[in-house]
RNA sequence: GGCGACGUGGCCGAGUGGUUUAGGCAAGGGCCUGCAAAGCCCUGUACCAGGGUUCGAUUCCCUGCGUCGCCUCCA
């Protein structure tokens, strides 16, 4: 039983399936107006990792992700670019599964989109008008938070704190709601803006109502968790979970919330600080393993410092692992070590403690090296199928980098052949060709090893 | 102003009321090696400051200082 901190009850508590045996799980995805930054990859890495672990425990995954294809940023750039808006949108969202595949994230079990769902929220929205729950202004249709008794599950602050803070802030179209905090369901569309037809006037939906019309039209009432990053909890999450609240629906019955990606001052990446790494960038100079690594010895909560340094100690640690599976190749028919498993499991389902994962991972890549050192074959290969069996439940392959061309294998047996003459230079020579091609060259007793680095 | 998180060895980053107090990267020493690489072993004696609770606190409580997040679009 995964055991997962709910952001609704603030503790760590068991996951409850609604339905034994499969997981329902609906996780926000992103807004296509632009590249996809570091902060992305590591909710959608957070994610697959948590998926990736419940299939692997034999559960049943539904994982809902979906496009937001309609939104004020979107319409912007658009006009900005005088670009039709469903260029921008097409041409993002492409370049988002690309740069997701590079990372290893599976896709999504559905990837809905808001401007399919349009039909739906007016209807939503229209039920919510019925039983004035909603009303309209004259810049668009709002939820009135007063008819939703607990809001604020999620903010874990009263209305009138949240209100009274913010310093200077702006309260948005304060004047023409009920209460200050209503939000909009609904806004109707200048001239020349995308819109859809509505009984209250040509527009298009809030963002919130998006998300809550897709996971209950997918997942149904009361699924098993909702996920996002942590700038999500409030509002866009409580906002959704208001609207189904005030239709009588029950929603999210867990809450999951990732830290943020962080600068190497530890500020929150964001546009406005001008700090915002972009993922392709990172994808296109590193291994994209490194970045998984990296957020799997973090916790999934705590804010992840990403720079320069911290990847190559991923890269570095990477190429050890790597090493090892090639060393150990030739064991790799073994049953996994049931010990490491057992642990494996345990950190796992303590609030997927993957730190913990990985400190055993390396631990047992240090056993396994160690029983090849004095040929204890059984420890090796039951050691390394662990291993091999922990990183595939994480997402993470290791490369044997064995795929090399005949004229290089040939080289690494004319390097042999002049160790075992004792033609030092000519071997030197030949190792000193290959690494310079880019191949790691390891030699021992049993002869060569060559593999790309 | 409200709510919340955090301050750990050169860097990153877990964790814990006390005996062998993660792990990764980097560094130094050693073994292995023709020399390297890979691997293995050893070393560094860390927990913001000041009080308090306790036989004992880095871990609990209080205060102070510092950092960060949310309260507005945002993964």
């Amino acid at each position: 039983m995964l055991n997962l901190y709910d952001t609704a009850t603030q503790s760590v508590k068991p996951l409850a399936l609604r339905q034994p045996g499969s997981v329902s799980i609906y996780l926000c995805g992103p807004t296509v107006y632009g590249p996809p930054h570091l902060g992305h990859g590591r909710a959608t890495l957070v994610y697959d990792i948590l998926r990736r672990y419940l299939t692997w425990t034999g559960l049943s995954v539904r994982l809902v992700s979906n496009i937001t294809d309609i939104d004020d940023k979107i319409i912007e750039r658009a006009n900005t670019e005088g670009r039709l808006w469903s260029d921008i949108t097409h041409k993002c969202e492409s370049v988002w599964f690309e740069a997701m595949g590079k990372l290893g994230v599976i896709r999504p079990t559905d990837v809905p989109h808001a401007t399919d769902y349009v039909q739906g929220m007016v209807d939503m929205i229209n039920t919510l008008v019925s039983d004035d729950k909603a009303y309209v202004t004259d810049d668009g249709v709002y939820l009135s938070i007063a008819s939703v008794p607990d809001y604020g599950l999620l903010a874990h602050q009263s209305l009138d704190d949240m209100l009274s803070g913010g310093g200077d802030r702006e309260v948005f179209g304060a004047s023409n709601k009920r209460h200050p905090s209503d939000f909009a369901l609904w806004k109707f569309s200048k001239p020349g803006e995308p819109s859809w037809p509505s009984p209250w006037g040509d527009g298009r939906p809030g963002w919130h109502s998006e998300c809550v019309v897709m996971s209950l039209d997918l997942l149904g009432e009361g699924f098993d968790l909702h996920c996002g990053g942590a700038d999500l909890r409030f509002p866009h999450h409580e906002n959704e979970r208001a609207q189904a609240v005030a239709l009588g629906k029950t929603f999210a019955n867990h809450w999951m919330h990732n830290g943020f990606v962080v600068d190497i001052e530890g500020e929150k990446m964001s546009k406005s600080l001008g700090n915002v790494l972009n993922l392709i960038d990172l994808l296109e100079k590193y291994d994209p393993r490194a970045y998984r690594l990296l957020l799997l010895q973090t916790h999934y909560r705590s804010p992840t410092r990403v720079g320069e340094e911290n990847i190559d100690a991923c890269v570095s640690a990477l190429a050890g692992l790597d090493s090892f599976a090639a060393r150990t190749s030739a064991h790799s028919n073994g049953t996994p070590d049931p010990t490491v498993i057992a642990q494996f499991i345990s950190a796992m389902e303590n609030d997927l403690d993957t730190t913990t994962v990985m400190a055993l991972v390396f631990d047992s890549v240090r056993r396994a090296n160690t029983a090849m050192d004095i040929g204890d074959v059984a420890t090796v290969s039951s050691v390394r199928a662990a291993v091999i069996e922990i990183l595939g439940a994480l997402g993470l392959e290791l490369s044997l980098g064995d795929d090399i061309d005949a004229d290089i294998a040939t080289k690494g047996v004319a390097l042999d052949a002049a160790r075992t003459a004792k033609d030092f230079a000519a071997a030197d020579a030949l190792r000193d060709e290959l690494q310079s091609l880019g191949y790691v060259v390891e030699t021992s007793k049993d002869g060569t090893r060559i593999r790309r680095g």
